[in-house]
DNA sequence: ATATGTGAAGGGTTTCACAGCC
DNA sequence: GGCTGTGAAACCCTTCACATAT
């Protein structure tokens, strides 16, 4: 089937827990600030802090990595910072190609946040023979035709999809075709790829409506009537509920509250 | 401490799990490809398949919803539309505003993504005067003078933050204490929030860094000396290892590995 | 016959609490 | 005394497998 998958096995990462992976990012960035500012140790409590996680947490991480703190005192930052690098791979350099340059692939192309971490913006690419040749963010843009002999002759093994969603799947194909086996895809589609490729997905949209759950609950919880009410009326102007076909009147079992006063006969 | 905190307790959301709620929006998504191609019921297999994840989880999460299908039929895709979207809270209007408009603020202006779920973009405010005034993506930038006016009047509780890092945290204090309960922050810095607000991150290098520690461990396993012995060389343009302070020299344990050759004295 | 809904098992992640070391 | 490193417990999430319903 094949299906997008974003996440490895976990046992592979020479043990290294997917959850541990994912917040060594966090860790880097808080102990990178540590350094601009000279601080020479970090307790697993001040990095903590700074990272926005618990020291329990934080300790059982870098066990994962090794000992590389000093009971009594904490951790060196500097030396931490070359730990914590190496083991995501960014001591070395990492080419990466965006496609898709609309306003999103441009403020990516100019993303600080790249450079200083080790990935490089090798290329921009779109599809419109309008922006060939533009430079954005200092970057001039290449037609998509090229896209595998970029690829190739750059060694790019990281691709960005920002496209829209309706050609982010055969955009993929080709990155993956030409030799990208790492996508990170913001189009808000789900992409198919082989095994052996990683696909990470941001999606703006999704994110937002995780904290509009949130905001709901919160609002019913204040026994706030006002605002509750005020949420009902708006309720009206959107999706009409649709019955379940062949219903039979009796046993669909919301949770408690069930279809709420909105709906129809 | 108020360290921005990201998840709820999660026994909170009337027993939802917080892995569930964050995947209803992509079924929601492939419900409405569904929708919009008239296709009237699907097994949870389809589904599944279409939101990239598989069916046993899929049932798992509807069923913390309520018994919303048929068995030996499937589910009635209008009505779980419309099921989802509630549940989400996606059948009342959001209003949002966007704070920052860079590249990103500008890209998150116009994606479509949000007017099509429920969110309205009420206002974009930047810091810049030059910016007041000028329409991105059909809607007048605001200054930032009038952030609390502007959340207040129009009854905003979601904010984008697509500020540098420096101002996040003041730009969400004021959003906060304007009433603002659920933030979405693309800085990359830590936010701290008082308790009830909800905050989510999205951070674009985080996510490559991700990639990046998948990727090197695919290199390294290939066996493939060719792109190690480069990776190797690059290294050494890169950071270099700093010893921990007082260390000894003997008692460092790296998981394996430890420190590679090119460490110095 | 077919596909949902769900207890139970299995893994992974977080938290606790303290032994071990400086 | 202070802080790291880590077994053990608690918790959450995923997967299995089958009873249950149409």
């Amino acid at each position: 089937m094949a299906t997008g998958r974003t996440h490895r096995p976990a046992t592979r990462s020479r043990g290294i827990p997917e959850a541990t992976v994912a917040r060594l990012p966090l860790y880097l960035r808080a102990l990178t600030a540590l350094s601009e500012r000279s601080v020479p140790t970090v307790s697993s409590e001040e990095l903590a802090a700074a990272a926005g996680v618990n020291s329990a947490k934080l300790r059982k991480d870098f066990s994962y990595l090794g000992s590389y703190g000093t009971r009594g005192v904490g951790y060196d930052v500097e030396y931490l910072v070359y730990q914590i690098s190496r083991e995501l791979g960014l001591t070395q350099d990492w080419p990466v190609v965006i496609v898709g340059i609309g306003n999103l692939g441009a403020a990516l192309a100019g993303y600080g946040g790249f450079a200083s971490r080790g990935f490089r913006v090798a290329a921009l690419i779109d599809a419109d023979p309008a922006m060939t040749g533009k430079p954005v963010a200092g970057i001039p843009v290449q037609h998509s035709d090229d896209l595998e002999k970029i690829i190739e002759e750059d060694g790019v093994s990281i691709g960005v999809i920002a496209t829209p969603a309706g050609v982010a799947q055969q955009v993929c194909d080709r990155l993956v075709a030409a030799g990208v086996t790492s996508i990170l895809n913001f189009a808000p589609t789900v992409l198919s790829v082989p095994d052996g490729v990683d696909v990470r997905k941001v999606d703006l949209s999704i994110e937002l409506q995780i904290l509009a759950f949130h905001e709901q609950r919160k609002a019913g919880e204040e026994s706030n009537a006002e605002a509750d009410a005020a949420a009902e009326a708006e309720t009206a102007t959107a999706v009409a509920p649709p019955a379940p076909r062949g219903a039979t009147g009796g046993n669909r079992k919301g949770p408690d509250g069930d279809v709420p006063a909105v709906m129809p006969a």
